[in-house]
RNA sequence: CGGGGCGUGGCGCAGCCCGGUAGCGCGCACGGUUUGGGUCCGUGAGGUCCCCGGUUCGAAUCCGGGCGCCCCGACCA
């Protein structure tokens, strides 16, 4: 690792972003093009958002199994949508056991039809639904241009797919996922986050309705964060997912899917990183509280390190994941940086000093400097460890919730819209424009609607690109 | 697929124009020094100079061809 200063985000965000990525260890260069290492580091950031989705699933009923990797490619093109949508980015598999395959397999971009396929075997009755299912898998999409956790060919992620007797319980389902994912965002991983609608033109490839939660992030792109999407029949009726109801009669299940990917983890990045490195929500962070000894000579080290130990044991039996960085040959400046770049959100340092008060320092990773140092006692240190990490939860996601509001502005006018969407923000406006005054407001703007929020104004406006009456208004922004 | 750039120890680069012992910074190993905000000094290990062909006594360098990667655009979780 260098020992250089990161680029700083006002001078390049994405040059920023990637360096953060590799420096901090989160990932690491691939051989394969669009493909990226998940290190360690990286790796326990993505179990964090396992553990809290998968809570939250289990809570709510679903199940985990796992499908395939492997897709025959007549499955896919059996919904006629889905093929369109998908063909362009598929990975696909024609020859294995050293034979060329009767029928290619697609690698799973995501999985709605194999397990269709499988839900219409498993689904004969009402009695059988809903069915709530989940995966957590890998796929593969052949993007053309990939960022390390933003967007690679290969990514992680979970895929809940579920079935329905009736199109309310299925509306309910999706609502109730999207909710899930916005508590998870919000509470766990401090990204505030807008709940909402996508236009047509941004929906699933093969859905009735795909909703939403975006994030800003802190060059003020919006970033697609978590979709769940309600289906209809469309995937029930292309896969024969059918149910005898209890009035003898055959009808087709209504379905949903829902996905979360590692996209998470660059999320948690660019939402809450600065120019020294990640700022991890504690939650999230694989490492909460980092010790750094510090002692001048070998005769102090021991003395140190026997209190270093024992605050070690204490803070850890108080369910607080600690960390003691024991490196020899590094000094305490490098590591406080080191950690820093790292984004564990507090760093205890314990030097003779403060051996010989029972003392200890604690330094916020989200304020700096003297401001964020406080000395505590070390009994008890495990409680002030406790309020400061809650107290640096809370101030990460306040942080963040007023970096957005800031640069949301309402817009009346195409001009004005065109304005603020230019500065970097992002413009909530009256629409009631077709799928070609979207795609016009693209190519003149750079913006995109990333949603028609759930929180809507009330009342009715006039189209900001169509002037005519608009019933909703729509979030405007530049995405990634 | 269009437009630009680059391939040289693990990483970042210089050398190429004008052919002649392959270099620098970081990292790594060892020894010492230092340690409360990125210590300093010394010693050392580490290279098919992207690949193939050509020119030449001699090619990282010149010529021809190929491959790969990065950035910008269109596509996208």
């Amino acid at each position: 690792m260098s020992e250089q200063a990161v680029t700083a985000q006002s001078e390049d965000f994405s040059r920023w972003y990637n360096e953060i990525v590799y420096r901090a260890d989160l990932a690491a260069p691939s051989p394969v093009r669009g493909c990226v290492i998940i290190k360690p580091y990286g790796y326990e950031i993505w179990e964090g958002i396992k553990g809290g989705l998968d809570r939250r699933f289990k809570a709510t009923g679903h199940q985990n199994a796992y499908f395939p990797l492997f897709i025959p490619e007549s499955y896919i093109k059996r919904e006629a949508q889905h093929v369109e949508g998908f063909s362009p980015e598929l990975a696909v598999v024609t020859h294995a056991g050293g034979k060329e395959l009767e029928e290619p397999l697609v690698v799973r971009p995501t999985s709605e039809t194999v397990i269709g396929e499988a839900f219409s075997d498993w689904i004969q009755s009402y009695r059988d639904l809903p069915l709530l299912i989940n995966q957590w898998a890998n796929v593969v999409r052949w993007e053309l241009r990939t960022r390390p956790f933003l967007r690679t060919a290969e990514f992680l992620w979970q895929e809940g797919h579920t079935a329905h007797a009736t199109h309310d319980e299925a509306e309910e389902e999706t609502l109730q996922m999207l909710d899930i994912y916005a508590d998870f965002a919000v509470e766990d991983a401090a990204i505030p986050v807008i709940k909402g609608e996508k236009s047509r033109m941004e929906r699933f490839a093969g859905a009735l309705r795909t909703y939403t939660i975006e994030a800003m992030m802190r060059d003020k792109r919006a970033l697609q964060s978590g979709t769940s999407h309600n289906l209809g029949q469309n995937f029930a009726k292309a896969f024969d997912i059918r149910y005898l109801a209890e009035n003898n009669a055959q009808a087709y299940c209504w379905t949903t899917s829902w996905g979360l990917s590692t996209r998470m983890v660059g999320a948690v990045v660019m939402t809450h990183g600065d120019d020294k490195g990640l700022r991890l929500p504690p939650k999230l962070a694989p490492y909460q509280v980092v010790i750094v000894p510090i002692y001048r000579k070998d005769d102090q080290k021991p003395l140190v390190m026997e209190t270093v130990n024992r605050l070690e044991s204490q803070i850890s039996a108080a369910g607080i994941r600690v960390h003691v960085d024991r490196r020899e040959g590094q000094s305490p400046g490098f590591k406080f940086n080191d950690w820093e770049m790292r984004g564990v959100p507090v760093r205890v340092e314990i030097g003779p000093k403060d051996v010989q008060n029972n003392n200890a320092v604690l330094a916020r990773r989200d304020i700096l400097g003297r401001e964020g140092k406080q000395f505590v006692s070390q009994d008890g240190i495990e409680d002030a460890l406790e309020a400061l990490l809650n107290a640096i939860q809370a101030n990460l996601l306040e942080d963040a919730r007023a970096f957005r509001d800031r640069h949301i502005s309402d817009v009346a006018a195409y001009d004005e819209m065109r304005q603020v969407v230019e500065g970097g923000g992002w413009a909530r406006a009256w629409w009631n424009g077709s799928d070609e005054d979207e795609l016009a407001v693209k190519d003149e703007t750079g913006a995109t609607i990333r949603c028609f929020p759930f929180e809507q104004p009330g009342g009715t406006g006039f189209c900001v690109k169509t002037g005519q009456p608009a019933q909703k208004v729509a979030l405007f922004a530049k995405a990634y």
